[in-house]
DNA sequence: GTCTATATCTGGATAGAC
DNA sequence: GTCTATCCAGATATAGAC
């Protein structure tokens, strides 16, 4: 009765909370959480303040949303990995999958770097369970790999660190890359680059290649 | 005629500005430039909010002096990658003094990659600068071992990116490590442990061990 | 050279009209 | 359900006493 007539009644409600969570994105990537104002927010999805708080209360429930949704859809590539898999094409397709993220959507991984690099207040349980889970999960899966002597003997939770930091140093820095590439935006060609070596190095350490 | 008596004119200068440099380090470590206030690091500092701006004049400009120093002390470990040492002790040995950095230097890791990270607003020029020509002039040191076929055909600026990451993300993604690896804190074990990791995981994909 | 008290500004949140 | 106008907390920076 209160909604409007036109379209499906959770229609535009969905879309609204869609365009701020993509505009906040962005912002928080850019500024940090203090750094972000909500009128910045606002003013990338191009609504009025006030509509934000109607729809996330508050910036810290917003802020919530945005980590929320970008520690699940960091934690999916990671189901690739299989125990009956083989060790080469699995982890060369992770580190694949890895760059692919870091490349479109940089700025998600940047807020997820900046809530780390923060001590992780707001995220802190759930990476304390939910990741640490999965992670131990799948550290099992390459233990089995090095004991079956099909990969070299690497210590498979620091494999996770080292594959996580090689590829999304390419999102969270990607300033220092480009200052030290000269570039003013990296190509698709210096990803190729970047992914071709960041996967032949990380394989052959695990003494894949 | 105006300055204190007792100790040597500059000394409490010094010491004052020193220990002020110090508490910004951390506050800002923690909570980025525009979570870190004025007043937490007076507090730190244990001194009255007014000093800090007597001394460094604003904010920014406090936190600009953080920041160049870190930026030095980062580039001191690359001087020992020389043309004529041996590839696989001198990459070792980087490795090694950017993870003892990490493991001692946390804060000063974590002030810098935060700026990174939002683009750096401030550094951008000293990145795009002494930063560039340093590591291109030592990217032309590894270039040179990889044309004698003294390790893998590695990219070399790339390296220096994966080195850095794999280094770092202990430093400034340690809530991630402690989390996984179920630790309230890091130890002297975990640390070697983590080093002994990345020292072979790297060296191995260098074509060195 | 040091510190207390205060002016000024910015930004999060909401009341209330439409 | 949407938006304008406003309130209020918190932070930077400084004036001025010591």
């Amino acid at each position: 009765m209160t909604a409007p007539a036109a379209p499906a009644k959770g229609q535009i409600r969905a879309a609204n909370r869609a365009r701020i969570l993509a505009a906040a994105e962005q912002v928080f990537a850019r500024a940090g959480f203090n750094g972000a104002t909500m009128g910045a927010i606002a003013a990338a999805a191009d609504l009025p303040k006030a509509n934000l708080h109607y729809y996330f209360g508050s910036k810290p429930e917003l802020y919530q949303e945005v980590l929320s949704g970008v520690l699940h859809d960091w934690l999916v590539p990671l189901d690739g990995l299989q125990p009956d898999a083989d060790p080469r094409q699995a982890l060369e397709a992770y580190i694949r999958a890895k760059m692919a993220l870091s490349a479109s959507r940089p700025d998600a991984s940047r807020v997820f770097a900046n809530e780390l690099l923060h001590g992780a207040p707001v995220l802190g349980d759930l990476v304390r369970t939910e990741l640490r889970t999965m992670v131990r999960r799948k550290a099992q899966v390459i233990d089995g790999w090095v004991a079956a002597a099909r990969m070299a003997p690497v210590d498979a939770e620091h494999l996770f660190f080292t594959i996580w930091a090689a590829t999304q140093t390419y999102a969270d820095f990607d300033v220092q890359v480009r200052a030290v590439l000269g570039r003013s935006k990296l190509t698709a060609r210096d990803h190729e680059r970047a992914t071709t070596h960041v996967v032949s190095l990380i394989l052959r350490g695990c003494g894949l290649a």
